[in-house]
DNA sequence: CCAGCTCCATGACAGCGGTCATAGTGGGTA
DNA sequence: TACCCACTATGACCGCTGTCATGGAGCTGG
């Protein structure tokens, strides 16, 4: 399952993101995507000349615009939008998915950054591209919501950052504590964004986790 | 520099924990080690007769221990300690380091749980510890902080998402940029934790950013 | 029928990885 | 002198990597 009908070459970018978000990008060999991809390994050289790098960037790429457009459904299956919601919607996945399948995996941008940051400028620009269209959609919605214009984008910085760091941890630890600590005490803060104009003066008692609209995920990653 | 005049043993770990988490743990080779830490090869399977591994290991503990040591010398420095003012300090290491020597390098513990999470038990088990090691000490400084004890560990875990997320993102970006909206946009709430039971009612104008007390980094890592 | 194209298949190559085996130091001690 | 010890040195091995070269399907169009 997963692999769908697609292309072979998507199926082998797929697999690529796949492979990098469990083992890293050094760790995982042309051979072994093409493997996990069943697709013919002569046809590596035919669809991504460009070698290794072109195919972990077009995987790191591809993985920045499901996080973009995820974010998307997520407010679409949120009732009333909130920005503790949408945040615990995002983390939600993530635990969702620690607890389904297990911490084999976590997010493969932070891979491919870890791994590529400084030897491979490419994949580093990649990489930050991919950050760069998780944020935007968080930062819209976020003033949607009545965060003031000015704070929008660092507060998506802060939601990201934090998943993201979450993310490490909980994969270290086998444990989402961290996920459903940073989701919990982000929550108020970031509903208390809404409105005030600084200082963070937040309602005086938002349910500390809401509950999601549930149903937010389509297809496991 | 850097490399002081310690034994060889000691000199090939801190040279693993430098090259970890500039490349990842896959890039990073044995042989490299040895000659970064100007330490000969045979000594390698002398010290670290559990190959690899080991010496991944002790890097990570290194590193665990090492950031663990560092919150006390940041709260040293403060002159009033303040949630704030302990976040600042963390995330101005990191600013100060990318700015005066570049976005070459991250962090070890981030490297190898990438890397080696599900590939290597004993070394996701290093980087669990090395987390607790650093968490422990900050969850310490928040209840002494007047932060309710329930809420110190999970704050303390936040703290450390947002900072290790920020530094993947600023990594990626070559930008600070992440960096400071965290610490910009997370300190007033960190503050508000203190005697407020919930909700983070925030003292409404805590300084947004506090200046640490300065000074507080002794040697870059 | 041949040409041209996309795509697949396979083998070879050079390089580097971690690890092992073996031998060699140098300095203490009996 | 003889012995032992911690430590160093070196070379070889095997496996795996990314990449390249070459050639073969299978179809399209003239």
């Amino acid at each position: 399952m997963a692999v769908s009908e697609r292309g072979p070459r998507e199926r082998m970018v797929f697999s690529a993101a796949q492979l990098i978000r469990r083992d890293g990008v050094a760790a995982t060999g042309m051979r072994e995507v093409a493997a996990h991809a069943r697709a013919p390994r002569g046809s590596l050289q035919h669809y991504f000349p460009g070698g290794k790098e072109q195919l972990v960037n077009e995987a790191v790429d591809w993985a920045g615009g499901y996080a973009g457009k995820r974010v998307a459904r997520f407010l679409a299956a949120l009732s009333e939008p909130t920005p503790s919601g949408l945040f615990a919607a995002m983390v939600r996945q993530w635990t969702d998915e620690f607890q389904e399948v297990g911490f084999a995996s976590g997010c493969p941008v932070a891979a491919a950054t870890v791994d590529c940051a400084e030897s491979t400028e490419s994949t580093r620009t990649a990489a930050a591209a991919a950050f760069a269209r998780w944020n935007r959609p968080v930062a819209e919605a976020l003033t949607d919501m009545g965060v003031p214009a000015e704070r929008a984008e660092p507060l998506a910085t802060v939601m990201i950052s934090a998943l993201e760091g979450a993310l490490l941890i909980a994969r270290a630890e086998r444990d989402v504590r961290a996920l459903t600590a940073v989701a919990h005490e982000l929550g108020p803060f970031l509903d208390g964004a809404r409105t005030a104009s600084r200082g963070s003066t937040g309602s005086p008692r938002t349910p500390a986790a809401p509950e999601p609209g549930r149903g937010a995920r389509s297809g496991s990653v």
